[in-house]
DNA sequence: ACACTTAGTTTTAAAACGCAACTAAGTTCG
DNA sequence: CGAACTTAGTTGCGTTTTAAAACTAAGTGT
């Protein structure tokens, strides 16, 4: 079919996008956070065909009616998942090919987030598809996930890493309050390292992403820690060199 | 229209795309090269609607049949409109929205491409759109491109300065041999400032993704310059540091 | 009151950096 | 033919950063 038109109207008004073979495109999360020590994904059991009962990441089409943009079906379905509303939230990477998806032809534009476990409340009503947290770590290995997910998931895992080295992305990870040896515990929990207190400390203060919270503490029995949050407004802080082994 | 099957086969065998309101998909490319000691861009005027005469970044739709990922339709769009076949690709990110096109909701996987000046033979023929290279500097500015893609190209602008910084990305702008000096170049007409030459070739050095082309020099009318070429195999090589100023 | 634990700072030798000066190796010109 | 010139490539050195460890601070538990 060729549409012939001589304006840009008339061309619009004889488009009609069912003309043409497109592939399927949608969107999917790949949602970390921190719980008992240990980095872990949210996934979810497929609840329909295709790949009914594996296990998946969280994800589904986008709303061409409700969703404005491709943000916005990512925080519709992190909703929808998590309960969470504001996350930390940007997109990872398009996957996209032939074999990928057995209705054919399809698309996904990945996104990754970082919540604080303080902040999910998990959905797992009705006929929802069940949803449950899984630790990343050497013991327990994921299970084998639908569609081409578990490649996609190592391509989050890999940029997390990397990100955690040059960037403050895990105070991401932390409820609102925190204090600096959490997110220590929290950077060395994602690197698999251990990293020294005095450079870590340094490099916070140069970041200046965090305030204090002042004359608050978290007590213990032991010299109480002064507690900080994220500044209000402030982005990612990228740092120009990564972080030293202990 | 609700799909009730039992089985994945015969949910396949009732799912029809066309029942779906879906967006359409494209892919765009920010083609990058350096020509006479500046940065330039590809662009291409638009040969239909919409934004008939207006240009914009060359791309266009997934070819469903001939396609068999979305690598393969970036690809082939890049060879299409500049000849180059082995060039260095990489995903800059998706973008998507109700009102980036007038036909409706749309997406585009947009990739980054940078190639040597002297590998490209820009097709100009027949019905094709008009490809020309735009110069990027702070004294011309880029005409107003169709759709977003001002705003695409401003985000794939920003990774490339931010990945000059820290990689052995440019390179890739540079014909297959080449001499110290003029990567350094390169790297100063990227970022802007002049960097310090000892400094400089220390990194490269540690870098290790050049091999000296033993024996082989350019000559002029002074010492005589060692030619290199990028190690076989070498991916970009990522540094923990920043470069310094001269 | 004193040992214990974790928070947070200071110290210091060693490594890295920025910058400038230096040597190298060709061509050009007198 | 040799001195001047130009760009390639290296070396040296004072200053700044860094990594690692030791140290001080401030609570609780016994």
């Amino acid at each position: 079919m060729v549409n012939k038109a001589q304006s840009e109207k008339e061309f619009l008004k004889n488009y009609n996008i069912h003309d043409y073979d497109i592939p399927l495109t949608s969107v999917d999360l790949v949602i970390f956070t921190i719980r008992e020590q240990c980095l872990h994904v949210l996934l979810v059991k497929r609840g329909d065909f295709p790949c009914k009962g594996e296990w998946s990441l969280p994800g589904g089409f986008i709303d061409v009616h409700k969703d404005k943009d491709l943000d916005a079906t990512a925080l519709r379905k992190l909703r929808e998942k998590t309960g969470v509303r504001a996350p930390y939230l940007e997109q990872l990477q398009g996957f996209g090919s032939r074999t990928r998806d057995p209705r054919g032809w399809s698309t996904t534009f990945v996104y990754f987030s970082l919540i604080a476990s303080d902040q999910i409340e998990l959905a797992h009503g009705g006929t929802a598809d069940a949803a449950q947290w899984f630790p990343i770590n050497a013991e327990s290995s994921l299970p084998k996930l639908a569609f081409d997910h578990s490649e996609i998931f190592q391509v989050a895992l890999q940029r997390l890493y990397n990100k955690v080295e040059y960037s403050s992305l895990p105070a991401h990870l932390l409820p609102s309050e925190f204090t600096l040896t959490d997110l220590q515990q929290v950077y060395q929990i994602v690197l698999g390292r251990q990293i020294d207190k005095s450079a870590f400390r340094k490099r916070i203060k140069e970041g200046d992403f965090l305030e204090e919270l002042e004359g608050q503490f978290r007590y213990g029995s032991n010299r109480p820690a002064q507690l900080y949050r994220i500044k209000e407004g402030s982005g990612l802080v990228y740092y120009s060199r990564t972080l030293s082994n202990e």
